[in-house]
DNA sequence: AAGACGAAAGTGGTTGA
DNA sequence: TCAACAACTTTCGTCTT
């Protein structure tokens, strides 16, 4: 019955595969992590891990001269992935047997690394908290850059005190949150408490006493920030999120975003996009990727296409 | 049968006294 | 600390495709 798939269909496919994006066109944005579109700003692949080298080098001896020794530094290992392990046998690293002296000394060394750190409780707490941020991050396919700019912020609430008398857990969640926030690929804070134990409520405390202690300012979301998340989950074109963007941008201008959720709005935007290009989707789809209800979308699209004046195309 | 629309009552968070 | 408030949600009935 199925046997023959008819030759339009071969092409469509095609067409929605290869067509959009031809490969030079695809740039790679290191700070969000992302494989774009140059023409129509498609987000291709996101959660990519960088895998390139610290350092530049542009000739073999330079390469050379800048091979790593040791790991990378990270700020998402509790002691920042330096290790220098002493050995608990007691020989030199040809084997030998160490002399009684050497030996007590290395005993010494010992006993003081394992104080130095492990038993520094800033450092037990690092270590159990990167274990969360990387587990959550994962989860939440967070990019490096997040990762570690979380990391830095929690190494920092730390030290101040903040921690203390709160989970570790939830004070890490927030630390995502801002970092999030912060390099502009914001997650909601419902996404970040559904992977965590620490409720959502507990979260946006954190958060806010982080912001407050450690004096970060945190840039306000901007809607057009979710649409190319929001578009790459309901798989549209980058041209549609490019419309999608540019009704919250001349939203914007007629101040019709103030106090409006900001996902709703994203939501709206999008939705409308879908309209226009025919490429629709339902109210429900839209809302539930966005996190809010029809009702909400419904609300903004309808304000939206009152106050700009859009013409929505009739069904034909 | 599913989607879109809208009214009405309920909920959680912010603000200002 | 409390009440008022705006935005969002829940729920449900009706209309359209």
């Amino acid at each position: 019955m199925s046997e023959k798939p008819s030759k339009e269909e071969g092409s469509k496919k095609e067409e929605k595969e290869s067509v959009p994006c031809p490969p030079e066109a695809i740039v790679f944005d290191p700070e969000r992590g992302e494989y774009i579109c140059s023409t129509t700003g498609e987000v291709l692949e996101e959660k990519l891990v960088n895998q390139g080298p610290e350092w530049r080098a542009f000739t073999p001896e330079e390469k050379e001269k800048r091979a790593r020794i040791g790991g990378p530094l990270s700020p998402t290992v509790h002691d920042r992935g330096l290790t220098t392990l002493i050995d608990w046998r007691d020989r030199d690293a040809s084997g030998k047997k160490l002399e009684p002296k050497k030996r007590l000394e290395f005993l010494r060394y010992r006993k003081w690394q394992i104080r130095s750190r492990i038993q520094s409780s800033i450092d037990r707490n690092l270590a159990q908290a990167m274990n969360e941020l990387n587990r959550i991050s994962n989860q939440l396919h967070l990019n490096r850059a997040v990762r570690e700019e979380a990391a830095i912020i929690y190494r920092k609430a730390v030290e101040k005190g903040l921690v203390r008398g709160r989970s570790i857990e939830s004070v890490v969640a927030a630390s995502v949150y801002v970092a999030c926030r912060l390099k502009k690929l914001p997650r909601t804070l419902d996404e970040i408490a559904q992977h965590t134990r620490a409720n959502r409520k507990e979260i946006a405390r954190c958060y806010r006493l982080l912001v407050k202690e450690l004096q970060i300012k945190v840039p306000i979301v901007d809607p057009i920030d979710y649409i190319p998340r929001m578009g790459s989950l309901l798989d549209l074109s980058g041209k549609t999120m490019n419309i999608a963007a540019k009704i919250v941008k001349v939203a914007k201008q007629k101040a019709l975003t103030a106090g409006k959720d900001p996902t709703g709005l994203a939501a709206a935007a999008i939705y409308i996009a879908t309209l226009l290009e025919n490429e629709r989707r339902t109210q429900k789809e839209i809302a539930n990727i966005a996190g809010v209800t029809e009702v909400t979308v419904r609300n903004r699209y309808k304000e939206l296409v009152s106050e700009l004046n859009l013409d929505i195309p009739e069904e034909e």
